[in-house]
Formats: C-alpha cells, sequence, structure tokens
RNA sequence: GGCCCGUUCGUCUAUCGGCUAGGACGCCAGGUUUUCAUCCUGGUAAGAGGGGUUCGAUUCCCCUACGGGCUACCA
C-alpha cells in the first residue's frame, strides 16, 4: 500500500488580527508537514461575511512570513485544490448539500433565527438546555415534521430556509485523537447542526469537512476548542461515505495566571502583546515584533509550549524544529503563556543572529535608530547583544555609543565622588590630546594612576560614568575605542560643568 | 446547568508500574567580569484529595475537588 501524500491545512478565519495561539496552531501543522515531505495549505474560512474585518487576510498571510511559516498552497499561492478562500467555493457546498440532502442525512427547516431564540428564552427559564435533535425536531418547522408538498411549496416560494444535520439517534461515537486518544461520544447529546445557513452559505461544520475532503488533508491538527465538535465532525464524514482524517487538537494557550484563554485584554494586562506583528485596522496593536522578539525566538517558545523535543536542546532553529517534531509527543494539557521564558529563550536567539539583521529588527522598533549610520549600529549592536533579551532592550543597551550621558545615575556618581576625581578628569582631558592613540587610552590611563598612587578600580569608575553616565556598559577600551577620543573629551569636560 | 477535556516544582515539562521524581525558565547564593549584564557553578521547589487494582503506584481504574473548553443561521 502507497502511503497518501501528507496534507494538512491551517484555516483561520479572517476576523480580526492572528493571534499567538493561531500562529502556534499554524507552526504545529507546518513543523508536521515538513517533518512529513507533506504539504502546508492554507485555506481562508471566511464564510460569515459579517464578520470578516478588512485586512485580516493579509495580516495572517504576513505574519505566517514573517514568522518563516511557508505556504505551499492557499489563496494568492494557488494550488491544485483551489480556490483557497470558502466564500469562493460555494458551488462545492452547493453540489455536496444534495448528496447528504438526498441520503437522508440532512433536511430542510424553516424555523426562524427569532422563534429558535425564543425557544431558547424558554428552555433557560427552566434551567435547560434548547437542543434541537431527535427529542423535537418533529414538532419544529421542517422536513421531517412536515408534508413533503408543503416542503416544496415552501421552497419554491423562495421561503428562508436552512439545512440541517440529522443527528442519529441512540448510537454511540468512538473518536480517536492523537493526542487523546480515543473516546466515546452519546450521539443523543448531538444537536441538528446547521449545515447550510439561510443566506445560502456553509457554516464551519460543513464548508470544513468538505473542504479537508477535496483539499485531501490527511491530518486536522487544530486548536482544542474543536474538540466538542469532533463526534459530529465524524459523523458527517461517515454520512458522506468519505474517509476521514487523522485529528489532533491542540492544547489552548492560557494567560500567564493561567484563567482562562490567552487574550489580548490578559495579554496588556501582563504587559506583553498577543499578535505577531503590528496590525493596523481602526485601531492599531503591537506586536512581538515591535516588542523586541525575533520570529525565530517566538517560533521556537511556541513550538516548546506544549511540546518537548525528545532532545535536550532546548534552542532551536525552525528547521531543527521540524527535524525532530512529532506530533504524539504534544501534550494534553493547556499551557500557561510565560514572558520571562520566552525573553530567555529570545535573548539566546538573538546571539545567533546576524548583527545586520538585529539592526532591521532594531530598526522597526525604533524610527531613531534609522538615522543612524548603519555601519557604526552594526558594530554597536554586535558590542551589547549578549546583554539583551530584546532587541528592543538593544537600543538602551548601545545608546551611549551614540550619545553623550544626558542624566548621570546619582548612586554611580556618589561611588564616584571621592578624593582625587577632579585629578582623574583632568587626566582623562589630558590624555584624550595625547599623541599615543585611543587603542593604548585605557592602558595609559592605568599607568598615569600607577604613578599617581590613584587606584585603577576609581579610575576606571569614574571614567565609565563619564562616558556612560552610569555604571553599566560594555568593556571601556571598546568604549573609548568606538566613541573617539573627541567624544571622552567631550563628555569629560560636560561632566564637570554638570556634576563639580 | 448540560457535555467534553485536563490536573507533576511559581511557570514550561520528563517519567511509557520500581523514584533518592530528571531538565529548563524564574528566584537565591557563589565565581568570572577592576562596573553592570552575559557566562559558569551550586541551591530552592512538585505528583490536587480520597478510594481501589498490584509485591509495588506519579504512572492503570473509579469518585470528589479544582481549572479550562464547548453549548449561535461565529469560526
Amino acid at each position: 500500500m502507497t502511503k497518501k501524500p501528507t496534507r494538512v491545512r491551517f484555516a483561520p478565519s479572517p476576523t480580526g488580527p492572528l493571534h499567538v495561539g493561531g500562529v502556534r496552531t499554524a507552526l504545529f501543522n507546518y513543523l508536521f508537514a515538513k517533518k512529513n515531505d507533506g504539504a502546508f495549505v492554507l485555506r481562508i474560512e471566511d464564510t460569515d461575511k459579517k464578520r470578516e474585518v478588512e485586512g485580516a487576510e493579509k495580516y495572517i498571510l504576513d505574519s505566517l512570513k514573517w514568522c518563516g511559516i511557508s505556504v505551499d498552497e492557499g489563496p494568492k499561492i494557488g494550488g491544485e485544490y483551489g480556490p483557497y478562500r470558502q466564500s469562493e467555493r460555494n458551488r462545492l457546498y452547493n453540489k455536496e448539500i444534495e448528496s447528504l440532502l438526498d441520503s437522508g442525512h440532512a433536511y430542510y427547516a424553516f424555523d426562524s433565527e427569532e422563534e429558535l431564540s425564543n425557544q431558547r428564552k424558554e428552555c433557560e427559564k427552566k434551567g435547560e438546555t434548547f437542543m434541537y435533535n431527535w427529542r423535537n425536531r418533529l414538532e419544529l418547522k421542517n422536513s421531517l415534521s412536515m408534508q413533503k408538498k408543503e416542503v416544496e411549496m415552501l421552497i419554491s416560494r423562495g421561503e428562508k430556509h436552512v439545512v440541517r444535520f440529522l443527528s442519529p439517534k441512540d448510537k454511540t461515537i468512538e473518536t480517536f485523537d492523537i493526542v487523546r486518544g480515543h473516546s466515546r461520544i452519546d450521539s443523543n447529546l448531538i444537536d441538528d447542526k446547521i449545515l447550510i445557513k439561510a443566506d445560502g452559505t456553509p457554516t464551519y461544520h460543513f464548508a470544513n469537512i468538505v473542504d479537508d475532503h477535496h483539499m485531501k488533508i490527511t491530518h486536522v491538527i487544530r486548536g482544542e476548542e474543536w474538540l466538542p465538535s469532533l463526534a459530529l465532525h465524524q459523523l458527517l464524514y461517515e454520512s458522506f461515505g468519505w474517509e476521514k482524517p487523522l485529528f489532533a487538537h491542540l492544547p489552548l494557550i492560557l494567560n500567564p495566571s493561567g484563567k482562562g484563554k490567552l487574550s489580548k485584554r490578559s495579554g496588556e494586562k501582563s504587559g506583553f502583546p498577543v499578535f505577531p506583528i503590528k496590525w493596523r485596522g481602526d485601531v492599531s496593536f503591537e506586536g512581538f515584533r515591535e516588542f523586541g522578539i525575533l520570529p525565530s525566538g517566538l517560533v521556537n517558545y511556541l513550538a516548546t509550549l506544549g511540546w518537548t523535543p525528545d532532545e535536550e536542546a532546548e534552542i532551536l532553529e525552525i528547521t531543527e524544529l521540524i527535524k525532530l517534531f512529532e506530533l504524539e509527543k504534544v501534550v494534553s494539557a493547556g499551557a500557561n503563556f510565560d514572558l520571562e521564558k520566552l525573553k530567555w529563550n529570545n535573548h539566546k536567539h538573538i546571539q545567533n543572529t546576524k548583527d545586520k539583521i538585529l539592526v532591521e529588527e532594531l530598526c522597526v522598533c525604533f524610527n531613531e535608530a534609522k538615522s543612524l549610520n548603519e555601519k557604526l549600529l552594526i558594530k554597536a549592536v554586535g558590542l551589547v547583544k549578549e546583554r539583551a533579551n530584546t532587541v528592543k532592550d538593544l537600543w538602551g543597551l548601545l545608546n551611549y555609543l551614540f550619545y553623550d550621558p544626558i542624566k548621570f545615575d546619582e548612586k554611580s556618581v556618589t561611588r564616584i565622588k571621592k578624593e582625587g576625581l577632579e585629578k582623574i578628569l583632568s587626566a582623562i582631558l589630558l590624555q584624550c590630546k595625547s599623541a599615543s592613540g585611543e587603542e593604548v587610552f585605557i592602558n595609559d590611563l592605568k599607568a598615569w594612576g600607577e604613578e599617581n598612587n590613584i587606584g585603577a578600580g576609581q579610575i576606571m569608575m569614574s571614567l565609565r560614568v563619564v562616558l556612560v553616565g552610569s555604571l553599566n556598559g560594555v568593556d571601556l577600551q571598546k568604549i573609548v575605542s568606538f566613541v573617539g577620543l573627541k567624544n571622552v573629551a567631550r563628555r569629560a569636560s560636560r561632566f564637570l560643568g554638570t556634576n563639580i
């Protein structure tokens, strides 16, 4: 038997910016596809035109691209099984619903939304849940309870109607999920879900099954929020007589406190974004990119949230993640989002990233960075990057390499305000004028200290405060070499002017 | 409310019945750094509770508790 080629899909609906939960779902699909030499399909589930948000589809594409997740088939990219927007596949859904109607697995229903919502409210009053299924379908307005002629009449008259799935009675549905294993569901608890809405468009449940089948999807990897409808989906496959794909439901990403799904609000509360890149809509939201997170860092962190590679390595590029990925090893419990660990992960990725690329990302975060000399900026980034957790950190870390300190840290200043400070400062100024050059600046200064009986520590700390504004920063000789003697002299006289 | 899923250090997780419960983040301490950070070393800290099954349960089963998800002509 020849194995069918692996095909997975990521199927977001364009109702707003894609959030990290979605990014992780896409990532797991992608890793699984690439691991198995398969195809990663992007399908836009835009069946609900009311909720569609302009720019969302582009945002999804841009986000995936930024993360390094390449799409094999999808809108704009094309592919053998297109179109890849559900709104462009209505003909297919219409054709397929006919077959379910013919086989008796689906039926027409004429109840208005208002009627149903009233029923729902009444049930609620009694503490019950309204369910459209075997219990009550014969008391409602549909092609099962009405005469055939009447139904035909209503339809030919253009009466508003939906198509519902006829869920079976007294059946046990055995479901299988790669991360959760086997489960049994009582079909009596399933309702007659609407398959085709009154406007003629399909609902998620229907379009999803039809598309997965026609797009030859072999593995459905999606969020846990779909687990409750797994039985329904299996029933739908059976009704069509189609072979069903394998399912894997990913655990949800919870907010840092573990209470509830990670949301924009919970992110804001904890001070971090939940979107990959900047969203420009009616309101704009910052993304992880603007927050200073590298795509490789985000991808690495997200991949290990709910999955651990066999190897001990924790810092992995996407190509390595592909090699190690195993869907079977995905954990089943939800995971709290931990900013600290993301930052640590990102710190490691910064070390592995070329300075030039870091500068590009830095310019995304700070407009001001664009006005600096690129070559110098690259050099500066190389000097400070080992201290940075985020790209944004770099800016604060390299500031003193380009700008004279404006403020002097009080604590640092008190620490250097000792006997001999003025002498040190004049020595520094004098040293700047000497012809021996900047590369031996520190050595010469040390020698001067020895001759004058002033400790090297005091000299170095003083020079540091003069140059940086506080007791922080990279190796002093490196700073001197970077800024040049002219700047050292200016900073020293400025310090003299403001602090002495 | 009903249904579904889950529960190991504060957090992410390892363990496929033998455990002195391992690793990572964080935190703390020490070392390196004539500063700070990085880095290195060490430390801290866990099986929700109760019943079974078993020679032996973190691991298998049941109950309870807690948490999450779903319950739309949204996806």
